[in-house]
DNA sequence: GCAATTGGGTAGTGCCACTGTCTAATCTGG
DNA sequence: CCAGATTAGACAGTGGCACTACCCAATTGC
């Protein structure tokens, strides 16, 4: 199909589609003539995909790619995808106002009171810390240990995630599988957690008003 | 103080605490002549919060406003700063491309099954239909009981976050817990799940090859 | 043959989160 | 009382991001 007709049957402009395509977030078609080019499902399958990124998960352009060309260079391998996905940067790495050196003690300490193996240049530790500093900075009382419960339901939610990748037959379609769980996930994990708030508040408020 | 040394103790220059006065997030300090005003503590901690809504969880600066309004307004009602702090969008909810009017059937399914008692205007059953509607136009085989492990864990994370509001003995600063632990611990979850999938991963990959 | 479409490139747009500048009114120290 | 610094408040300007519009030459298909 041509350009214009893969705009048509993913409901994105053939003007974004260019843009996509400029920042290699899409590969290019195969060209049929110098003003022609061919795209076939896959480009469709990858652009819904990348919609679905930027879209659903929030993911910038640049770290939709990011997230893309990992899984485009480990196609078979989930576990190198995941690690590389994971380099995605939360908002609010690029300026720490005070120290920034740190080697996030605190991470750290829980990853080891979970008994886990997590690599050192996980980003995910650093956003542990700076969430328990932020915290503390605003005088609650919260540290490491405060999370250990909810480390123990996220190392339950990381066997669903496992069992469903691995579950996938087919080992080049493991590396999507795992981007689209982990990344497509999070905001519908999140919405449950308030799912679950707002039942839990309401149960608590109903039921009777004090211990 | 004067605004100078609100943002000498902050981190925040004065010209963005200006906008932020601009743009109500944070309230006037206390006019002592036509070009001077008076802040304390309070604007201090306000600022600190503003900052992690936005830096740490995300946020815009309008979607922080809203926060920090419902929080304003229902100072001692943690239940309903939560049901009003749901009311910010994820992103990717303002331009629907085909259906927009369906009534997230699929959230309701879950959240019947569940036996939970959520108001149907909760945001967060969009976010799961459309979640759920989006791996499927992927052709990931995804359905809201595919989701239901995932709710059993979110339920628990629920309980441990009321656990933790109710535990708040001041009622005044009950609001402020909810929307604390609500939106800036939900980076860390994630990170959790991070941690955790690269563990598990890991283990999996290290233990045995086969099952 | 010729209007319509396309690929590829560049420039422009709208939004957002600040940031800089200006003015007039204070405040501070001598 | 006065010079110099500071400030509140208003408004214009900036830089980044995600598109979006336009242009041109080549190609297509009737």
């Amino acid at each position: 199909m041509r350009i214009s007709e893969l705009g048509r049957r993913s409901g994105v402009s053939t003007a974004t589609i260019k843009y996509y395509l400029r920042e290699g977030l899409l590969p290019p078609g195969r060209a049929t003539a110098a003003t022609q080019a061919e795209y076939d499902e896959t480009h469709l399958r990858r652009l819904r995909l990348i919609r679905a990124l930027i879209g659903v998960r929030g993911l910038s352009v640049a770290a939709a790619g990011h997230v893309l060309h990992a899984m485009d260079e480990h196609r078979s391998d989930p576990h190198e995808v995941l690690g590389i996905a994971f380099g995605i940067r939360p908002p609010g790495s690029g300026t720490p106002d005070t120290t920034e050196e740190e080697p996030s003690p605190e991470a750290a300490a829980l990853i080891d009171a979970m008994g886990w193996s997590v690599s050192g240049s996980n980003p995910a530790r650093e956003v542990v810390d700076r969430t328990l500093r932020t915290l503390r900075s605003l005088d609650i009382a919260y540290d490491w240990r405060t999370l250990l419960p909810y480390a123990e339901l996220a190392e339950r939610t990381a066997r669903l995630d496992l069992d469903r990748i691995e579950a996938t037959t087919d080992p080049m379609e493991k590396a999507e599988q795992a981007v689209l769980l982990t990344f497509l996930l999070e905001p519908a994990l999140m919405a449950l957690r308030r799912l679950a708030q707002e039942n839990e508040s309401t149960a608590r408020h109903t039921g009777d008003g004090s211990a």
